[in-house]
RNA sequence: GGAGGCGUAGUUCAGUUGGUUAGAACGCCUGCCUGUCACGCAGGAGGUCGAGGGUUCGAGUCCCUUCGUCUCCGCCA
């Protein structure tokens, strides 16, 4: 039906008659002559109807935008004034003696290229938003690069191997999608929140590297960068260490930016040990383009008697830390203010300061509202440990550490980005050497921080009481602030994984129930093994610039987990329901 | 489960202290127009002010409930 899309019509065409095909971006009308603006995921081609030809023209005037017409005519270049820098087929333009229209279309309910319309229209009319060149550019660029990562798999050995998507829920982790039954009356599949068995029962399979583009499931709430259904970069091996999988990982980006983003410089990966980057920057995923780092100022405050900080002082579970601002004595009061109301969501209390106009004048260059609790030397202190010049403001937080912590590593990000301090570069981080388990504040039971089939580094460390201090084999690979994948090396030891999952907390029997099929496979000669999953989503939208993961998405669900294309979730028919055996309560 | 923002024409938005007939831009329709490119000009149509309730002589505006959407907290091994 067509010889060229939109775009690829140009000078070197001159004089040729062309046929292609698109959507109506818009029409001008001349009276005597009609402008059409034709566009297709290439770009826009003006094509012009001269009133000669009575046929074309009479069409031409029933046009309307988004219909879909095909189009033949000779390539012409345009007159010197004519000329539009601003499409990159400004030079020429096509003349019609062939018009057809394809297909018609209603009055659309929004311009397919402005941006301005509200998301909730966009997804209402999905196929009209993704007709938009930035839709079409992500969607693209998503392709591009899952064509790429299979390819760099296949060509290293891997073997891409689909997992059911209908399984066995799991205890722990997030919420599962939960799919009933029909012939297994009152039993229940669940969608997998991510291939994690199954790609370790393969190794024991034997294929000792595997990978996948997997669609992963998780009822929990959602966020900018969480959607219930999702796409993993799955992959594992056999007889490796942590390094290999890191290696591969990081051959991976470089290909990635350097065939994609066209980013020829050799990528950095920092390696941060998780206490480390609790300890500098209160999370464990810190974005180091931010030069703003805590430090710790508890023991220069060990004879304070200031009740915010001396309540904190001999509390073995608080946290005390000083956030220095260079240049932050420019910080108004209102925008404190702002910084002290935003971290309250993390259940900080306040937010004490310093502005060190001048840090050789004690007395009339330190300006701040709690100075008169604070000695001299104290002061003189802060000074030093922070490395504080004169203009820079100097925050502290003092509570619970997870309270600091999360209120502090939140405050770093906000005033990197309002003082524009970030680097302008990719920050690729590991953060390793994580705690194996952590207790959970509302059950006060250990679970596992990464999951509960992670590889302690030593096996000896299950016996000691100290459970907490633990370390294991796990990984995170961190992107300008962001996760955007993990990993470990796994337990192929049936006993050790018994003695995690009673670590857990589990008894003999939830074990039996959940996990008989892993410890009978680890029975069968389990190679060591370990891999490494990463958000797609997140990574094309972190590559991109994108808001949410909702612009890398194809058919995204909103916030509260509906899908505004198709209204999605729906009842069902009561025969649909008995079938399953299925009755629903009236919720009121 | 919680906090906050938004919801007014097809779309994006304005709407003052509660006051007469709710506006703008774009889009749409009709007419004019042979070089525009967000074409232009003239005219026109188009509103359950998200829904329900309340206060009031009077509600787009104030109060309550509720729905939708977005951001965040909790949650997300």
């Amino acid at each position: 039906m067509k010889d060229y899309f939109c775009a690829e019509i140009s000078e070197s065409q001159l004089n040729k008659t062309i046929t292609t095909c698109g959507w109506v971006a818009t029409r001008r009308d001349h009276g005597g002559v009609i402008f059409i603006d034709l566009r297709d995921h290439t770009g826009i081609l003006q094509i012009v109807c001269n009133p000669d030809n009575k046929k074309i023209f009479s069409i031409a005037e029933r046009i309307r935008s988004e219909y879909v017409i095909q189009i033949t005519g000779k390539v012409t270049s345009r007159k010197k004034g004519a000329v539009n820098k601003d499409l990159s087929t400004g030079t020429i333009e096509v003349v019609v003696d062939k018009l057809e229209i394809l297909n018609h279309s209603k009055n659309p309910p929004f311009k397919v290229n402005d941006d301005e319309t509200n998301e909730d229209q966009r997804l209402q009319y999905r196929y009209m938003d993704l007709r938009n060149f930035n839709m079409q550019k992500n969607l693209r660029f998503r392709s591009n690069l899952i064509k790429l990562i299979r390819n760099f798999f296949y060509d290293r050995g891997f073997i891409d191997i689909e997992t059911p998507i209908l399984t066995k829920t799991t205890p722990e982790g997030a919420r599962d999608y939960l799919v009933p039954s029909r012939i297994h009356t009152e039993k229940f599949f669940a969608l997998p929140q991510s291939p994690q068995l199954f790609k370790q029962i393969l190794m024991i399979g034997g294929f000792d590297k595997y990978f996948q583009i997997a669609k992963c499931f998780r009822d929990e709430d959602l966020r900018a960068d969480r959607q219930p259904e999702f796409t993993q970069l799955d992959v594992e091996m056999s007889f490796i260490e942590q390094q290999n999988i890191m290696r591969l990982c990081e051959e991976l980006f470089s290909i990635i930016f350097k065939d994609l983003l066209n980013i020829k410089t050799k990528l950095e990966f920092d390696i941060l040990e998780y206490n480390d980057a609790m300890n500098e920057y209160g999370c464990d995923k810190p974005d180091l383009r931010n030069p703003l780092k805590l430090i710790d100022i508890k023991k220069i405050l060990k004879n304070i008697e200031f009740k915010v900080f001396s309540d904190h002082v001999n509390n073995k579970n608080s946290r005390i830390t000083a956030l220095k601002i260079p240049g932050g004595c420019t910080l108004t009061r209102k925008s404190i203010d702002d910084y002290t109301d935003s971290i309250k969501k993390f259940g900080a209390k306040g937010l004490a300061y310093i502005k060190c106009e001048n840090i050789n004048d004690i007395e009339k260059g330190i300006i701040s509202p709690i100075k008169k609790y604070i000695s001299k030397d104290i002061l003189q202190d802060i000074i030093k440990i922070t490395d504080a010049q004169s203009s820079d403001l100097i925050f502290f937080s003092a509570d619970k550490a997870c309270i600091v912590n999360e209120s502090m590593s939140y405050l770093i990000q906000r005033i990197g980005s309002d003082l524009r301090l970030l680097k302008d570069e990719w920050s690729f981080t590991w953060i390793v050497n994580y705690p194996l388990f952590k207790l959970d504040a509302q059950t006060k039971k250990y679970t596992s921080m990464h999951h509960p089939f992670t590889s302690p580094q030593n096996i000896e460390d299950l016996d000691s009481e100290q459970i907490s201090e633990i370390k294991s084999k796990a990984y995170d690979l961190v992107l300008n602030g962001n996760e955007i994948g993990g990993g470990s090396i796994r337990i192929h030891n049936k006993d050790v994984q018994n003695k995690i999952f009673k670590l857990l907390g589990l008894n003999d029997k939830e074990i039996q129930n959940k996990f008989d099929f892993l410890l009978n496979a680890l029975d069968y000669g389990c190679p060591p093994h370990g891999g490494i999953a990463f958000g797609i989503d997140r990574i094309v939208m972190l590559l991109l610039g994108l808001p949410s993961i909702r612009d890398t998405m194809a058919f995204p669900k909103t916030q509260s987990s509906s899908c505004l294309l198709t209204q999605a979730p729906s009842h069902v028919d009561k025969e649909q329901l008995t079938e399953l055996s299925i009755k629903t309560l009236n919720k009121k």
